[in-house]
RNA sequence: GGGCUCGUAGAUCAGUGGUAGAUCACUCCCUUGGCAUGGGAGAGGCCCCGGGUUCAAAUCCCGGCGAGUCCA
């Protein structure tokens, strides 16, 4: 194994007099000017030294700070980019947020597939990580939201064969260029450079690794400068501290990271970070909350925060224990200290997520449960709890404004209308758990029990009610609760008993043919159906099993069923791609027609299914099904055309969550925060028509793909992200859409567009599905078809039948009334008739009788036959199967379950119910008379009993 | 993507296979000069939809639709 050692002996250090050290405290290596220096400085090597003591020229804002970082390297020959979004699952789907610049590039650019956007740039990139939430507010220097401000430069070596294989060839700089940036950028700001250390520190992250150094200023961590240069390799020579092994790449990149806040933070030194980087926000919210303390406590709170920022704090949990020492020091009680302490707390969580709300809602995040949605609600719901119980009475969307103007968003009108929304669920949803868990404790309360934890966890896991909220209300209401300790970690548990996920990989195409990329025809000749090609190569698949292709279940009968998958050297048939279904048609050889019922593509080769083989080398013509791949191209191109006006219609927020194509109609998946009304629909449907017919021409181009996205956005990646240095854009109108598939060439070839049904698939995706051309105008008809059909029925004209229905439906209700009312008007006067038999059973009367109805009207007899004080017992053998009711009055000893149990059984069935009136029968009516023969036997048998 | 919970009167919810209930709101009557209140009576239900099991389903099973929640 190589040691990393001789990987950080730069020349800079060499040249500028840098002395290498080993930091007695913590046994790292790093680099300092100052001969006399013996530890590294990074707490708890060294203390928090510029609180108080700011260590720049001079004092800088946050937004001061990231214009001074980016126009200092762009000085120095970088170029500045935007920032991306911080929904990073936007552009990669390995994970949900950004929480480093480097995020941006990776994988397509880190890889070399994509060129980067400016080589070398600066950035200062929003991120957001949800790991540090607990701390955020309690350590001083924690933040769930942050920039972290960096320069980049993708390298690639200079020795390769083929440098072209790479989006970008050699090398723009490297270790010596990066430390020297850094050590000007602080001299620049005014800092003091003696007292900087370099400490050597190895990075591993995400199946990269490489050198890397932090750099230490005052006890603060000010930049880290990685050097990502290897990647995971089971024969690599490095062995890094994952205890993977790591070989070098051909690709090498400077990744390096500036906290804009620790930058700020330092810049003015005061306790804590959170007071640097938004004054204005915490004044607001100690004012709204009412904390106002005298002279003497804010300075035992400036003292203590100071304190803190000294200690090695790294977790909530040591902020606890350290509050007791930095009580003892300052001489008061550490509840008294704790008081003073907590609500600030508070103020400086609700800011920092506040921030992070508006970085997500800005950047289109929809509350959901799932994905990135759901941190947003977490986050946004944790805000909302921090803020009753500081006692901010300030409307959430107001003080997530504050952030969203400080970050000059112009969504803010959205940003206000989905915290608006997702606080009402949120109300919602304590107002639901409240009442749940009043019911609940009263209920143990009354039993003098505790309330059990497996309730605890029903009501986290399935009803989102907190553990310290049934707290509260239990012991308003009585009842005993313990909430354990490991509470989060049953939570676990009862996730982790019921999940087992087994999913069998399945390759599609086992081998691949060795030949050229196949020539796409279908982009040039959008309309075209016929094509001359030459086959390459045949691949059989038949003893491949029984892949399913999504064919149209042509079973062939007897003949085995063979598969060949062709490839040709160009063709015009469209692979199954971007939600859109592959084309069909024939291949037609000099002595055959071949249907071809799938075509996929890989690695830039198409496959055409076919259950022949047209034999390789052969000439052929290949012919596509035209009025599926127009129908295709009109649903395709109509998809573009929904989401534009839905944006329009619902906000800038909406968003391609997914969607597929088909021939019938097709649905497209968008992220909203609400359903979507009917009227909503109507004007999706009218925008959506109105391109149509204002019959514009859908153009595509191939545009370098930075140039793409400075002029467009994100949003241009409706459906992914795809790879390349140029990219294929799709423009509808105003509309412009990175997209592979095919496209009619004027709007107005779709014909029409109807929006079918709205469906919410996930909290936060809405499904439009939706028919274009002949198939809007077949689901127009099969709607109209059964609203025909219906007038039909109730013999009115098609417009009457929502008010002929109405009046349907409420006469059949009244006729229910008075059915149930007549019912008991004709028991009653049954009660009068004689043609039953009447027995003595004990000193009672027993009436047995025989009518042959239904059970509403056999219960309602009983009832008024007990009325008379006598028993019922009545049987009906309507309806192929026997019934029995027998009502029995009070205090009279015969059980009537046990009864109707006898008289069931004989015509082989069963019954029960309470006492004194129970039901039953069974499937041999024919019986029924001899059951009921026995009835007095039966009765006294039970009286007896 | 996966797990769990729920769907009954306008609202909130009881109802574990046997005659659909409570509270509030609503209507009317009584009490009052009026209001708050109190007393009495009444109206209001495709028990989400569709299948299945059963003599019998609001209840059990399956599917769908709708809602909520936790996790990755």
């Amino acid at each position: 194994m190589t040691e990393l050692e001789a990987e950080y002996r730069l020349d800079y250090f060499e040249r500028e007099g840098f002395f290498r050290k080993e930091c007695p405290g913590c046994g790292d290596f790093f680099w300092t000017r100052d001969a006399e220096r013996e530890l590294c400085g990074e707490p708890p090597c060294g203390e928090y030294s510029f609180i108080d003591n700011p260590g720049f020229g001079e004092e800088y804002s946050l937004e001061e700070m990231r214009e001074a970082f980016l126009s200092f390297f762009e000085g120095e020959g970088h170029e500045r980019i935007d920032p991306y979004p911080v929904a990073a699952n936007r552009w990669r789907d390995d994970v949900l947020l950004t929480q480093a610049s480097i995020y941006d590039f990776q994988p397509l650019v880190t890889s070399g597939t994509t060129p980067p956007p400016a080589n070398p740039l600066a950035i200062s990139q929003p991120c957001i990580r949800m790991q540090d939430i607990d701390n955020v507010g309690k350590t001083g220097r924690h933040t769930m939201a942050f920039e972290m401000m960096a320069h980049h430069a993708f390298n690639a070596r200079e020795d390769l064969e083929d440098p072209d294989q790479y989006a970008y060839q050699g090398e723009v700089y490297w270790k010596d260029e990066t430390v020297e940036y850094c050590d000007e950028f602080f001299e620049w700001m005014g800092a003091d450079i003696e007292e900087i250390t370099y400490i050597e520190d190895p990075w591993v992250g995400g199946g990269n690794a490489g050198p890397a150094i932090e750099v230490i200023y005052r006890g603060a961590e000010l930049a880290t400068l990685v050097f990502m240069s290897m990647e995971q390799d089971a024969d690599g020579e490095y062995e890094m501290k994952d205890g993977n092994t790591y070989s070098e790449m051909d690709t090498y990149i400077v990744d390096t990271g500036y906290g804009l806040e620790r930058w700020t933070w330092v810049s003015q030194g005061t306790p804590t970070v959170y007071e640097a980087i938004y004054p204005d926000m915490i004044a607001f919210l100690k004012e709204n909350a009412g904390i106002d303390y005298s002279d003497e406590e804010a300075d035992l709170v400036r003292r203590a925060a100071k304190l803190a920022g000294n200690l090695d704090i790294d977790a909530v949990t040591n902020v606890e224990s350290a509050r007791e020492g930095i009580a003892a020091e300052l001489g008061v009680e550490t509840s008294e200290l704790a008081d003073l302490l907590r609500p600030l707390e508070s103020v400086y969580a609700i800011a920092d997520h506040c921030r992070t709300l508006a970085y997500m809602f800005g950047d289109g995040i929809v509350p959901s449960n799932v994905g990135t949605g759901y941190l947003a609600r977490m986050v946004l719901r944790r805000t909302k709890r921090l803020c009753d119980t500081v006692g901010i009475d300030a409307p959430l969307d107001e003080l997530v404004d504050m952030q969203a103007d400080r970050l000059g968003y112009e969504n803010r009108d959205t940003i206000r209308d989905m915290v608006r929304t997702e606080g009402e669920k949120y109300r919602n949803t304590l107002d639901r758990g409240g009442r749940r868990v009043r019911t609940l404790a009263s209920d143990y309360a009354e039993r003098d029990e505790p309330i059990p934890t497996e309730e605890l966890l029903e009501l986290y896991d399935s009803h989102g009610i907190q553990p310290d909220m049934v707290a509260d209300i239990a012991a308003d209401i009585g009842a005993a609760v313990e909430i354990p300790n490991e509470f989060y970690r049953l939570v676990a548990k009862r996730h982790a008993e019921g999940g087992e996920a087994a999913r069998t990989g399945e390759t599609r195409h086992g081998a691949v043919a060795e030949v050229p990329e196949t020539e796409r025809l279908y982009y040039d000749d959008p309309e075209g159906t016929e094509f001359e090609a030459v086959v390459l190569d045949v691949l059989d698949r038949s003893d491949n099993g029984n892949e399913s292709g999504d064919s149209d279940g042509s079973d062939d009968a007897g003949s085995s069923s063979d598969a060949y998958d062709v490839v040709l050297d160009q063709t015009l048939f469209y692979p199954e791609g971007g939600g859109q279904p592959p084309d069909h048609g024939t291949i037609v050889t000099d002595d055959a027609t071949i249907p071809v019922t799938d075509v996929q593509i890989r690695g830039g080769v198409i496959y055409h299914r076919t259950a022949e083989d047209p034999g390789t080398g052969e000439m052929i013509r290949g012919r596509i099904d035209a009025r599926r791949r127009r129908r295709l191209m009109a649903h395709h191109t109509a998809t573009h055309i929904v989401i534009d006006a839905a944006r329009q219609v619902l906000g800038e927020h909406v968003r391609q969550a997914g969607a597929q194509k088909g021939v019938e109609r097709s649905r497209i998946d968008v992220r909203h925060y609400d359903r979507i009304s009917r009227e909503q629909v109507k004007r999706i449907e009218a925008r959506a028509n109105a391109v149509v017919t204002q019959n514009v021409s859908v153009t595509q181009e191939w545009p370098d793909r930075n140039a793409a996205e400075e002029r467009y956005g994100f949003d241009l990646y409706q459906g992914g992200v795809p790879p390349g240095t140029d990219i294929r854009l799709i423009h509808v109108a105003e509309d412009a859409q990175a997209c592979g598939g095919t496209h009619v060439t004027k709007t107005g070839d779709i014909g029409a567009i109807k929006i079918l049904t709205t469906e919410r698939v996930q909290d936060g995706v809405e499904r439009l599905v939706f028919a274009a051309g002949d198939a809007a105008i077949a689901a127009t008809q099969e709607t109209e078809d059964a609203l025909y059909e219906a007038a039909e029925v109730l013999d009115v004209e098609p417009a009457k039948v929502p008010e002929t229905a109405r009046g349907f439906f409420e006469e059949w209700k009244e006729r229910k009334k008075r059915i149930k009312e007549l019912n008991q008007e004709l028991a009653a006067a049954r009660v009068g008739e004689d043609d039953g038999e009447e027995v003595e059973i004990g000193n009672r009367t027993a009436v047995l009788r025989r009518i042959d109805t239904g059970i509403d009207e056999l219960r309602a007899t009983a009832n008024a036959i007990v009325e008379e004080a006598k028993i019922a017992v009545l049987a009906s053998a309507a309806d192929e199967s026997a019934q029995f009711v027998v009502a029995v009055p009070e205090g009279v000893g015969v059980d009537a379950g046990d009864v109707v149990g006898e008289l069931a059984a004989a015509v082989g069935g069963g019954g029960g119910g309470p006492p004194d009136f129970a039901q039953g029968g069974g499937p041999e009516a024919g019986k029924v008379d001899d059951a009921l023969e026995s009835a007095p036997d039966v009765l006294r048998q039970a009286l007896e009993a």
